[in-house]
DNA sequence: TATTGTTATACTCTATAACTATA
DNA sequence: TATAGTTATAGAGTATAACAATA
């Protein structure tokens, strides 16, 4: 028998590379919250509501991207409303529709912890300059597959 | 002023990969998340715990790799320790620190759950096996960077 | 009737402070 | 005296169900 019929515990370099992948971010989990915390934004989907939005955004399309139920939301912007971070705006096309849109404080808080969050962590900043612009472009070819599932 | 000493807003390529990477893996939270849930494993902290354990581990040492206070590292073990899934051993070098181990049914939980997380998503499983391989071997020569910060 | 978002509520999660037991 | 972990407790976070407004 060959090692290519091996199927049953063939691990694809794609899994593999997975692997990687994901014991890189949880070594990367403490600077993140630490981010996080340097602006009292917690428990973290009130970051993760933050960091996301962009153009304003309905109250329901937050609740499909954090994962949580829609009086989570509320709840969530609530309290970024009266830090000033954000306001409820009226949908003109829809009435029923809150739409969540930054203030300039906001934006400006928004930008500051991206900044921060931008800068690679010292593994990957220690790559040479060839793995780097390998990873960039790989990463960048992934992300555009759509992630159906 | 040549273009090399431009710093003030200079994107380095392991700034760039960063952000693909942690597109990615925003990408891939829903379905981790899905996985967590299938087990029951809520919030995220509980799964973080059961996910890192391998051999006896010290509530303290838990408590570090999740960012949280030990009585919340308390609470959490007694989650795990009600469902069967660990149980607090004693440590004959240090009779102050309680060892956290897997019982056989918390290892093989555990270890369905690794199996299915380790599934690369589409966004990787897409990729070129050249591009595979390739990010394989740059993200485990990045994990291998201390992370001391 | 169905959908968006809020309110009222109960339950879960988390940290702080005080405590026990070891070192 | 300092450290590992627990307990008691108050406060923060989350979902469920019922509701109001709009489609």
């Amino acid at each position: 028998m060959t090692g290519t019929t091996e199927t049953v515990s063939y691990v694809s370099p794609a899994d593999e590379a997975w692997d990687a992948f994901q014991e890189l971010f949880m070594q990367y989990r403490p600077r993140m919250l630490e981010i996080h915390a340097e602006y009292e934004l917690k428990p973290p989907p009130v970051a993760l509501a933050l960091r996301a939005i962009d153009e304003p955004t309905p109250m329901g399309k937050i609740a499909d991207h954090l994962c949580c139920d829609g009086s989570t939301v509320t709840w969530i912007v609530d309290r970024l409303e009266e830090r000033g971070l954000v306001e409820r705006q009226a949908d003109p096309r829809d009435r029923r529709v809150r739409l969540v849109a930054l203030t300039d404080e906001g934006r400006r808080i928004r930008n500051e912890i991206r900044a921060k969050l931008s800068q690679a962590p010292p593994a990957i900043a220690a790559l040479s300059e060839e793995d780097q612009i390998a990873l960039r472009d790989i990463l960048r070819r992934a992300v555009r597959v759509p992630a159906d599932r």
